[in-house]
RNA sequence: GCGUCCGUGGCUCAAUUGGAUAGAGUUUCGGACUUCGGAUCCGACGGUUAUAGGUUCGAAUCCUAUCGGGCGCACCA
């Protein structure tokens, strides 16, 4: 719709014209500053600029009235324009706010070491991750969720000897001393029980056997992982275990050329070159690669897949790794601005609206499969997706628990189970429905109408601005009209019920086409009792 | 100290990325059911966008400084 229009201004104007909504829908459908810029260019007000390019319009399909109003240039969209776009949609609704995008996307997300289960601070970027996803796919792009497993270095040691400590105590009964890094919480109890079975009761003393246990633990954390994730409909379409990427490890640093250098029997990146604040060590002297080393090769071996972008998500806390990993990708050759690394900030919880500390070893976590037995996935993913990734979010748990109409998710749920309803209602058939001219529209009914066509252009810009808070913020302002039209108008056996029923089926549309991106199912009736 | 992200009604968050009178929810108060689901709707109260300068037709948004907060600043992952 939006691009329709644009197109038109483009060829009229000879220039890329911005559009946007106007404040008060009473100026109309679309709005352009446009006159405001060619101001100093023309050497004239702006109010007499868009006063002339106003009435330079003649009459045309799309737009029934443009008129200038202090400056702005406001266009009004003829309804037999948004008639027949709405016949469209609502007769191709499996192409509706889709686009045909031909790029090759790497979107790498969560990468959870697999040492416990997840937090609730990792489901923010699973959702924020698993939403731009969804954006991107119904974009046409052809896009690659991926999940990086860091099952090497000393946390799978850690592993190891954390289920060992757990067995003793529990299994055998020892009394045991605690030392000062270790993992802690119930998902070691199967893990140690299995591993008793699988090894044999001498495994949990063995502590020359901790990594042979780690190894095999981890996959089972992994397990954990990607259930807590299905159940919150987060899917990864591949998986790239760390450990096996060292063997590439000399590969890839005789590729990165004079970008390593050897200094006291070290190895060292030489990423100040670059813009990191000092060289960083990726060999020690014993021989063993840093962190940074795998992550390295791991954007080597992405790189020679060979996408057109990259997008990482990472918490706030790895942000001081940005520039070294750039700053490698550019030394294997690669250009580093093929790689976006978004940050999702950190969340804090409030106990009671003290500051609640999490630890993952001290194991006072807050899981992520909790909050999702507690308030569902849907309610969850809600949360998440409508905050802006790079404010830090506070919430209070109790917040968090609440499940009343206070939560959007159920007022948008009740908005489309409404339309449901009185859909199968009405004894008007399909085609007489379908068949609806949406014309003489009152105000109220225009405004509806054409916020439901308007999630092509929402889906659009959560994408590309990567700000997929828009997507709930739109779907509630959607629901919200629909509750108001729905109070102020009564529409079954009505002359105009065929009219406002096909108005709904577009909504309700966006709406389950909207939830949907967002990896909330549409509900189509809601039981009495609140209950996910 | 350096880097980085932020600071918007009492609280939780938006603001079309520089555009029109800064919007929602929640809280508090007051209204609307002989109506298709009242899990809804309407109204009121509540703002110097942390502060001070600057840039321009126009600033919550960009620049500078100050104040306050989160997160980094490993040869740990």
């Amino acid at each position: 719709m939006k691009q329709r229009v644009s197109a038109l201004l483009r060829e009229k104007f000879g220039r890329e014209v911005v559009l946007e909504k106007p404040r008060d829908r009473s100026f109309g459908h679309f709005a352009t500053p446009i006159a405001f810029s060619l101001a100093k260019e023309l050497k004239q007000s702006p109010m007499a600029i868009s006063e002339e390019l106003a009435s330079s319009f003649e009459e045309n399909d799309v737009f029934s009235k443009v008129e200038s109003v202090k400056g702005y240039l406001n266009f009004r969209l003829s309804e037999g324009f948004l008639s027949q776009y709405a016949s469209w949609v609502l007769q191709n609704h499996s192409e509706f706010a889709k686009q045909e995008k031909k790029e090759k996307l790497l979107l790498e997300f969560v990468s959870a070491n697999p040492t416990g289960p997840l937090h609730i601070g990792h489901a923010r970027g699973a959702v924020y991750g698993d939403t731009l996803y969804r954006l991107a796919k119904h974009l046409g792009y052809d896009i690659t969720a991926e999940y990086y497993v860091n099952d090497a270095g000393n946390q799978i040691d850690l592993l190891g000897l954390s289920i060992q400590l757990y067995g003793r105590e529990n299994i055998l009964k020892e009394s045991v001393e605690y030392p000062q890094s270790y993992y802690r919480g119930d998902y070691l109890a199967p893990l140690a029980q299995k591993a008793v079975e699988k090894f044999g009761i001498e495994i949990l003393s063995d502590e020359s056997r901790q990594k042979e246990l780690a190894i095999w633990a981890k996959d089972g954390v992994m397990e954990l992982i990607v259930k807590t994730l299905a159940d919150t409909n987060i899917h990864f379409d591949t998986f790239v275990y760390e450990s096996t990427l060292y063997d590439d490890w000399d590969r890839v640093m005789s590729k990165m050329g004079d970008g390593v250098y050897k200094k006291d029997d070290k190895i060292y990146i030489a990423s100040s070159q670059k813009g990191d604040d000092s060289d960083r060590v990726v060999v020690r002297e014993d021989g063993r690669a840093t962190y940074l080393a795998g992550d390295i090769v791991y954007h080597n071996q992405k790189f020679e897949r060979s996408y057109d972008h990259y997008i990482n998500i990472w918490g706030a806390d790895h942000h001081g790794y940005i520039a070294r990993v750039k700053a490698a990708v550019e030394f294997l050759g690669y250009d580093s601005n093929k790689l976006e690394v978004l940050l999702s900030q950190m969340v804090s919880l409030l106990k009671d609206g003290e500051p609640y500390k999490m630890s993952k070893r001290a194991g006072n976590v807050i899981l992520m499969s909790d909050i999702v037995d507690e308030i569902g996935s849907d309610a969850l993913r809600f949360i998440f997706a409508s905050k802006k990734s790079d404010t830090a979010l506070e919430f209070d748990l109790a917040e968090f628990k609440k499940q009343d109409s206070s939560n959007p998710i159920f007022y948008i749920q009740y908005a489309h189970a409404r339309i449901q309803t009185i859909l199968s209602k009405s004894t008007l058939t399909q085609d007489e429905v379908m068949n609806a001219s949406l014309t003489n529209l009152d105000e109220s009914a225009d405004i509806l109408l054409f916020d439901a066509l308007l999630l092509p252009e929402i889906v659009d810009d959560a994408f590309h601005s990567r700000g997929v808070q828009k997507l709930p913020e739109y779907l509630k302002s959607l629901a919200a009209s629909l509750h108001k039209f729905y109070y102020d108008y009564k529409i079954l056996g009505t002359p105009n019920e065929a009219k406002y029923l096909k108005i709904f089926m577009v909504v309700g549309l966006s709406l389950r086409v909207g939830l949907s991106l967002m990896g909330i199912k549409a509900k189509d009736y809601m039981s009495k009792e609140i209950e996910e």
